[in-house]
DNA sequence: GTCTATAGTAGGATAGAC
DNA sequence: GTCTATCCTACTATAGAC
């Protein structure tokens, strides 16, 4: 073989990405990693001392990327901190495209083979996602920082659920999914901020 | 070996089931389905002539228990059909209790790796879920019809999402799972009902 | 840091005896 | 219908040469 590389690790996070996306989680092999890196397949355990440090790796790469992607989409749809219903919009659509593209969200992000796992990048990355919606939602419902603590998991959870959904092709098409997502969150800000105050239904 | 069974392939679904929520789709294997029912590794083959009929086995037995599940549940909270909104929430609890404890669910009843298979029992059974969330949605909003088909994929996004979401520890308990899976519904609902010729936001 | 070679494990699937 | 025996494949991980 005899393949000479800057920076194998990095070679090889990518392969690992490109794994994931093709055939998820599953699909994650440190063979075929090395194989596609073109290296023997002994080479990335200089680099990861198992399979599981290698998928840590692999899940805070996306989890760095799935943070700029959604941060990016929501400082894009608003630029002047005036429209916040509009970045929590863009932000989901963001996920449920990233997801769409690379087989990867809060499912690889936090993921269960990583529990107990105290990777830096990986929690300040789900903290950072949950920041980029927290501050937007405060400001799309008023300030209430408890109604914004509650929409947190119900934007993560249709969002997620329309990703997945989309995944195994509950959707005509990806932009579809987008924006069912899109629509879903908007939707609720806006009951949330026209009855901030409203009990619960369904106990 | 040499043991006898009245029924090997239900036996066989059942040690599958098991498979499926102890680790997941990729735990499914044929070889440890026929170790759990006692049976030699070569046993399964003459009920599934491949892990990929055995999976569609299993995915039909689960899809019809979700069907019941939610069905029940349903029934359960709108005996009298005057409460649809509460048939929904219970609906919504269902799915995602269902998940927690099968770790199956819209995702393995419509596997990416069951796609093309045409298998009544599957087809059969996404139909009557979605069935018994659209009558009730329809109830639930008045009559109309689109509203309801409208929210039916918003529907799947929140209890899957919720539900996958619990599996990946980002709930407190599977309770506050199922609550915020009821909740989101309902005020969807509510804001459906309230508003139902509202534009969609975020475009 | 990367190679070759290898041990060990596990699953999918088939052939042929009973 | 079930068994034993077997083949093939694929992956994780390690040892030792270069």
């Amino acid at each position: 073989m005899g393949y000479h590389h800057g920076d194998l690790r990095a070679a090889l996070i990518d392969a690992g990405t490109e794994l994931i996306a093709e055939g998820g989680l599953p699909a994650l092999s440190v063979a075929e990693a090395a194989r596609r890196t073109g290296v023997s397949a002994a080479a990335p355990y200089r680099h990861f001392p198992s399979r599981q440090d290698f998928l840590v790796a692999v899940a805070a790469q996306a989890a760095h990327d799935l943070e700029d992607a959604m941060r990016s989409a929501a400082d894009g749809a608003d630029s002047d901190g005036e429209h916040p219903v509009a970045a929590i919009a863009a932000a989901a659509k963001a996920y449920v495209h990233f997801v769409a593209s690379r087989r990867t969200g809060f499912g690889v992000v936090f993921a269960p083979e990583l529990r107990g796992v105290h990777d830096e990048g990986l929690r300040d990355a789900g903290r950072a996602v949950s920041d980029i919606i927290l501050l937007r939602a405060i400001g799309a419902t008023g300030g209430d920082a408890q109604v914004a603590v509650d929409f947190l998991p119900q934007f993560m959870a249709i969002v997620h659920g329309c990703a997945s959904l989309n995944q195994v092709g509950l959707f005509n098409d990806l932009d579809s999914a987008a924006d069912v997502a899109a629509d879903t969150v908007c939707r609720l800000v806006a009951a949330r901020a026209s009855a901030s105050n409203s009990g619960a239904v369904g106990g």
